[in-house]
DNA sequence: TCATCGGGTATACAATCGTCTACCTGCACA
DNA sequence: TGTGCAGGTAGACGATTGTATACCCGATGA
């Protein structure tokens, strides 16, 4: 995990003692970066400062911004992606589970249930990561390349979990595998815009979920009539209010 | 148009003249700011000398880096979003012009070809433009509040457009106003990470445009079958393959 | 017990930065 | 005719930057 380079004695041993100059720094960077500027322009001396150390401590622990940009990209990355799946395991658990469409309208009852689940979750964890969530988004269309692309992969794995779970919960009908990963790809990448709108515009945070979750709902919706455009009139459904 | 500060003699002559270094300046900013950094961040000496000009000549023309990122933004807007809407008529142009959907399944065929086509415009813009969209996106989710918010407003200036251009054009069935704003919102937004995969994967170029194509059918196909599922059904339409 | 080394510090240096003041030049207008 | 001013230049200022070199300490392992 951490790539502290042992000239001597790798032993099977991790060795995670004193990781502190190492996480002040990463901490200085992430208030400063939400605060100030991005990431890459950073002054070296300025992180060092905000984090009550010295200049040359940042050599120690890292040789770029870049460097401690996918350290911390790593260590948030992953817990925003754990705590994802965990609550999108949470429904589940209560029982919340629809197999096939045998009953359509039950169905996408749920659906659109589980919908808005999802989105209250993922604004709520932009909520209560702001400061990170500003900086990474700041990255993934910034000028460091390898930034970048770690933001990338981080919101395909994201997609990539969700096409998972949903496939293990949800049996949308006629809907293929690849079409599903390409509409989770295009609904976390929308997500981004939404929450940023729900950090900027707090008073309009009822419709901003409202908005969100009737976009998913009308990708699925679309989804489906392309595929099996009977079940939507045999059944008599109509679109829910939203 | 400019802010020409005329201390005096405020007739109604505009005074166009010798806008020579202060394009120069643009120039230079676009330039370093596409291949270095984020426009912010950008050196004062650092952009003059890359024009070739004296530092303090910057102060002659802007007093910020905000104020030189708007003045850039809006030429390069206003650009942007004329010859998407001088593009969208076009087709208008060649007798393309489907008014209600008395006949479905004709009007979702050419639908489908003002979807391919409004795809095919944006990416090619921005190819064709890639420094400014490349230093316009940064800025979207950058530090400076004036460029964001700039930023936003273009988008929403272009998804404004596409609606009306659409409403024109393109009489969905049941699909409101509001309902047809929204979906363009939507559709703009997204496009903005089609645009940078195209940018950044020349080699997967005619795959981006399919999945671009497809996603903004869906969407439509979506809002049809919300409102008004049995024209899907009744005219026993098929979801085209893209 | 003692050498090793990771983490942290101190000092110094050249480069670059933003900005201030002053000076120059050629139009425009009265 | 000549005055004012927008546009451009020159030089200097203190502040801050990234980095190189050298020193320090406490734990660890032989």
């Amino acid at each position: 995990m951490a790539k502290t380079s042992d000239g001597r004695g790798n032993k099977d041993k991790p060795v995670e003692r004193s990781t502190n100059g190492r996480q002040k720094l990463m901490e200085a960077a992430l208030e400063l970066a939400a605060t100030t500027r991005s990431l890459a322009s950073l002054g070296l001396r300025e992180v060092a400062r905000h984090a009550g150390l010295n200049p040359n401590t940042f050599y120690r622990h890292f040789k770029d911004f870049d460097d401690l940009g996918v350290a911390m990209l790593d260590e948030l990355g992953t817990e925003l992606r754990a705590g994802l799946r965990e609550a999108r395991m949470r429904p589940a658990k209560k029982g919340f589970r629809l197999s096939d469409f045998s009953n359509p309208a039950e169905g996408l009852a749920q659906a659109q249930a589980l919908a808005r689940e999802s989105v209250g979750l993922v604004l709520d964890f932009v909520m209560d990561h702001r400061e990170a969530y500003t900086v990474g988004i700041r990255e993934l269309h910034g000028t460091s390349a390898v930034m970048r692309q770690a933001m990338q992969g981080l919101l395909d794995g994201i997609a990539t979990d969700m096409t998972e779970d949903l496939l293990g919960v949800l049996m949308l009908p006629a809907v293929s595998h690849e079409e599903l990963t390409a509409v989770a790809r295009v609904i976390v990448r929308q997500m981004v815009f939404f929450s940023m709108d729900y950090l900027e515009q707090p008073s309009r945070h009822a419709e901003i979920k409202r908005e969100a979750e009737r976009f998913i709902l009308l990708l699925f919706w679309g989804a489906i009539a392309a595929r099996a455009p009977d079940l939507l009139s045999q059944a008599n459904l109509k679109f829910p209010k939203v």
